[in-house]
RNA sequence: GCCUCGAUAGCUCAGUCGGUAGAGCAGAGGACUGAAAAUCCUCGUGUCACUGGUUCGAUUCCGGUUCGAGGCA
């Protein structure tokens, strides 16, 4: 008997917050934020991370997992939210999954493994190797190693010119290979759990427009303040806590490159196109049930009545 | 009222020595399997303001009209 989850994904601003709070509470559920800035400590308002008020009594897993300092990793994730399902399932409740990393959503739902991996020295100076030589140098290195995967990676993708070399020289084997295994149990619909997948989405203009009046409101709640205190305490610009958005944007600012209306509207920019990004993920590397959130009139009782249809789950 | 300059992609503008046009930004589409809020790829037809004229041919030259900016009275 396969556990059963919920997952609710969406892009930003799309109001899973409010949603799945609902949700959860007619189904008597937790919830577990599949979202790869909301663990981070002390970057709050930028994640626009559930408040205590939002939460209304539903307990919430997956946040403040770790410092700003600290390096997040879909392997680690997964691992983590694995063992917060179980635990949940536990108590006899069902866990729902919220959040906006598809990339992350799709590990747990469709258990892609992941070998051990311990050294990052090789990493780094393949970077290294990279701005010394370019990325080309990189790609003509892989070209040898693994054909196939040079196939598919631009040579312009650094990063993930390194990876697959790094994968090849830590396993012997082709990242290529791995990654076609991974994908087929998505393909062939291999999973774990007895899920039921959701994401929210809306006309595209709409979207953008409450991203905006998001991003103003984030100011207003003191985000400049956040992030600043954040810059004082140390936290760089290559950390991977820093690269999210809403944090990056600012540092430009804090070195008087940029004027504060001239980041805000980048801001409003990076996430209008991270939100594009998110719902080609929902779209082409995923296969959920779309809410359209903006034709129910944005009334969380009746998005949560929507999901509810497609369960087989009674209401409390 | 007169003079000058401008009117070209959603925006800012370039350009065509006359053969129906292209950059940046905005925007759109896509890839992705240990940084993913990351990283990377692809995409430009638009009454060249309107209207007459010259010309084989006008967005380009000439005249007029409308609108905008500046200047002079």
């Amino acid at each position: 008997m396969k556990k059963k989850i919920i997952l609710i994904a969406g892009p930003t601003a799309s109001g899973k917050t409010k949603a799945s709070v609902t949700l959860a509470k007619q189904i008597n559920a937790e919830i577990i934020c599949t979202d790869s800035m909301q663990v981070y400590k002390h970057m709050n308002i930028g994640t626009a991370k559930v408040t205590q008020d939002e939460m209304e009594g539903v307990a919430h897993y997956m946040i403040d997992e770790l410092e700003p300092s600290q390096s997040n990793n879909v392997a680690w994730f997964k691992d983590k939210v694995t063992t917060y399902i179980n635990q949940i399932h536990a108590k006899g409740k069902i866990p729902i999954l919220v959040g906006g990393t598809g990339f992350y959503i799709n590990a747990i739902l469709f258990d892609t493994t992941f070998e051990d991996d311990d050294t990052n020295e090789y990493r780094s100076e393949l970077f290294n190797l990279a701005k010394v030589h370019g990325s080309l140098a990189l790609y003509h290195r892989l070209e040898e190693l693994d054909p196939d995967s040079a196939k598919v990676i631009h040579p312009n993708n650094t990063k993930r010119l390194v990876r697959a070399i790094e994968y090849y020289y830590q396993t012997g084997t082709p990242i290529s290979k791995h990654n076609f295994e991974q994908k087929s149990k998505r393909l062939q619909n291999i999973s774990p759990y007895d899920y039921h997948f959701f994401a929210l989405n809306m006309d595209r203009a709409t979207l953008y427009n409450r991203i905006n009046q998001r991003v103003d409101m984030m100011l207003q709640e003191g985000l400049l303040e956040e992030v600043k205190n954040l810059y004082e305490q140390g936290f760089t610009e290559d950390m991977v806590s820093m690269k999210a958005i809403g944090y990056k944007e600012f540092f430009p600012y804090f070195n008087s490159e940029l004027s504060l209306d001239e980041t805000i509207e980048k801001l409003k920019q990076n996430t209008r196109r991270y939100a594009k990004r998110q719902l080609t993920w929902f779209k082409n590397q995923a296969d959920p049930i779309f809410i359209e959130v903006d034709k129910l009139e944005f009334d969380a009782d009746k998005i949560a009545n929507a999901m509810l249809l497609h369960t087989n789950l009674t209401y409390n």
